[in-house]
DNA sequence: GCATTAATTGGTC
DNA sequence: GACCAATTAATGC
């Protein structure tokens, strides 16, 4: 059992409200799983138990479209919650969710998150903030996915990785997505992204180098796609 | 090295 | 702009 008093995810909605005595008997319930990568811990339309919380790795979130397409409706990485939508008695997860690289995950069952929201207001307060920018981020990607051209929609995805994930050193993405993931995500097919890479590539915006991929010009890129309110995050 | 998987390119609808 | 096919590069064992 990790200790959450020990955890550095200051982010983490559950290590912020560990001030409250009253949590302290709830987080003692929590399991910690480890998952392998590529590994799947939700599985769609399975069952719900419970809330993850990443505790160390990268995860992303998967929703099978019509015709069996694919669609990763998020990336979560040290701190986030998973699985918040299945949350509640006797649902169904809407959602996948599988490990990019190795990551170990906090769980807590619905019925210890229940007693644990009813007993910590703040905690609660906290979701409910939680919940209110999801839907935020929700909605403006389906602003984005009506509005912007396929370019838009791939640089707009780079933009998201690198301000979740962040460069190295090197000048690459602090993680590694195989293409067809990019296309998962900007709602395009892996062709698209690969022509549009190495067009902006020519275009000294972007580099990579096998599957590493960094930005080079992060300006020209934002300006790109300003007219859709990058700012307003996805 | 061989086998499998991912990236790339060209072409069709 | 998606889908399909062929080629090439990268990676696992």
């Amino acid at each position: 059992m990790t200790d959450c008093f020990a955890c550095e995810n200051t982010n983490c909605l559950i290590k912020k409200n560990l001030k409250n005595p009253k949590i302290e008997k709830y987080i003692v319930e929590k399991h910690n799983i480890k998952c392998k990568k590529a590994q799947q811990f939700i599985m769609e339309g399975a069952p719900a138990h419970g809330l993850f919380f990443v505790r160390k790795g990268q995860v992303k979130v998967v929703k099978t479209g019509i015709y069996g397409r694919e669609q990763i409706v998020r990336f979560a990485h040290d701190g986030e919650i998973i699985g918040h939508r299945g949350f509640g008695a006797g649902k169904n997860y809407p959602i996948g969710a599988l490990a990019i690289k190795e990551t170990f995950l906090c769980n807590f069952t619905n019925e210890v998150m229940v007693k644990m929201l009813r007993d910590v207001p703040e905690l609660t307060f906290d979701m409910m903030l939680f919940y209110s920018e999801e839907l935020n981020r929700s909605e403006t990607k389906v602003r984005k996915f009506a509005q912007m051209t396929v370019r838009e929609k791939v640089i707009d995805s780079f933009l998201y990785i690198n301000r979740k994930f962040g460069q190295s050193e090197d000048g690459f993405f602090n993680i590694q997505l195989p293409r067809k993931d990019f296309a998962d995500f900007a709602g395009t097919t892996e062709e698209q992204v690969i022509r549009i890479i190495s067009s902006l590539k020519k275009e000294s915006l972007l580099k990579s180098k096998g599957k590493k991929i960094g930005i080079a010009n992060i300006s020209l890129l934002k300006k790109e796609i300003s007219e859709h309110n990058y700012f307003l995050d996805s």
